[in-house]
DNA sequence: TCGCTACCGTGACTTTTGTCATACAATGAC
DNA sequence: GTCATTGTATGACAAAAGTCACGGTAGCGA
């Protein structure tokens, strides 16, 4: 992915002038990290805007005792780190590449601050993005407070799968259990209580969705 | 409160131009609601800017099954349900007056909108709004995630002690489970095991903060 | 092919949280 | 004062989630 085709792919540029993802595009350069490489790590500074060109980059929250939340996985066309971008805070979380080579594209934040003063159009744009975070984290906190980790497993299994019947878990269990706030051996054994009760079958990592309505009605946390 | 000392108070207006501010007061009326009025309910399009002038709101998210989640509970001074008034979508919450005769100041959105055409830099101030919001929301994921009852619920005693070691819980426990994500037999029961643990004593709604620091460990889920 | 390493699966517990039922206190309406 | 309402407290129990320990398997590099 080129620089210009990854700013045209971030949700607040949408409707950005011609004009300021010109000069993005020029401030900024490519960076790549290793697996495992960190990105920037809580109550840092903002390093500023970044788009995944390839790769991925886990975005999380870590607990004093090693406990991680994983906010989100981030794809390549992602825009990251948006809201200390925008705010001139600190980051709230951090990031770290799972992917070796993970590519990257980065405007430092004074480069972008000049940007967002030459075009405060900029600034609609960043609202929308940070509201549909805002959503999102929403929709997150819902389900902690309120759903079972089966709902919550349910839940993912449904979005994993899209549209699709049969799909196979990219994740491990351990990561799969980090961003539903749990651990690995309650991933592992809702999973198979899944298949037990034969809402969906298990070859592997290889799921089928047998019974769509009944996962739907799990993760409303109905049954 | 009058209506341009709330304009005054609200963040997202703090370095906003007089003319802005003078237009808000003018493109509003005051409402009052009665105690358990809704103003607004989830999936519902935006009421516009609301500032609570007098009284208190609640915002909440509800399950289907009867579940509720208090994400805040707003008092006087407060900007309520920015998101959808930057973002045009829908509420994703519910807010219900707690308070008989409840009042606030509203501008209906078109005439929001109108203002935020005529003054962009407005936009700057709702990305700082929707950011701190965000933080907050992480927050309280990462505890939801991450810690116990016990963690959320001495971390809500210290906030609501601020810097006093007795106090006066306003709140039923009721109202404290339902922002804690849990019931109100788990507040009573961790509330009295916080006072037979010697961290806090107990003599009907009063709370007495014995052992800040150990308070502050159990917090950080430590113990 | 051997030995690592990284994962998954599972039994046996413990702890935490939720549910249900019931008792009791405070408050305000009448 | 009596009664209904609202809120707290608590025992007994059930369910959900977390912990610990161990065994197994697939992939990979020396």
């Amino acid at each position: 992915m080129t620089r210009d085709e990854a700013l045209r792919r971030v949700a607040f540029l949408k409707d950005a002038p011609e004009a300021a993802r010109v000069a993005l595009a020029q401030a900024g350069f490519h960076q790549t990290l290793a697996e495992g490489e960190l990105l920037f790590s809580e109550a840092t500074p903002s390093v500023g805007m970044i788009v995944v060109l390839e790769g991925a980059l886990k975005e999380s929250k870590l607990d004093p005792r090693g406990q991680e939340l994983i906010l989100a996985l981030h794809k390549p066309g992602a825009s990251v780190a948006e809201l200390p971008l925008f705010d001139g805070g600190n980051h709230p979380t951090q990031a770290v590449a799972t992917v070796e080579s993970t590519r990257l594209f980065r405007v430092p934040r004074p480069a972008f601050e000049t940007v967002l003063a030459a075009h405060p159009s900029l600034a609609r744009g960043g609202l929308r993005s940070l509201a549909i975070q805002q959503r999102k984290l929403l929709e997150m906190l819902k389900a902690q407070a309120l759903h079972t980790v089966r709902a919550r497993l349910a839940s993912y299994l449904l979005h994993t799968a899209d549209t699709a019947a049969v799909f196979s878990l990219q994740e491990t269990n351990e990561s799969i259990a980090a961003q539903m706030g749990t651990v690995r051996e309650v991933i592992s054994r809702t999973l198979h209580q899944l298949a037990d009760s034969g809402v969906i079958t298990l070859q592997g990592r290889t799921v089928t969705v047998v019974d769509r309505a009944a996962l739907e009605r799990l993760a409303r946390d109905e049954d």
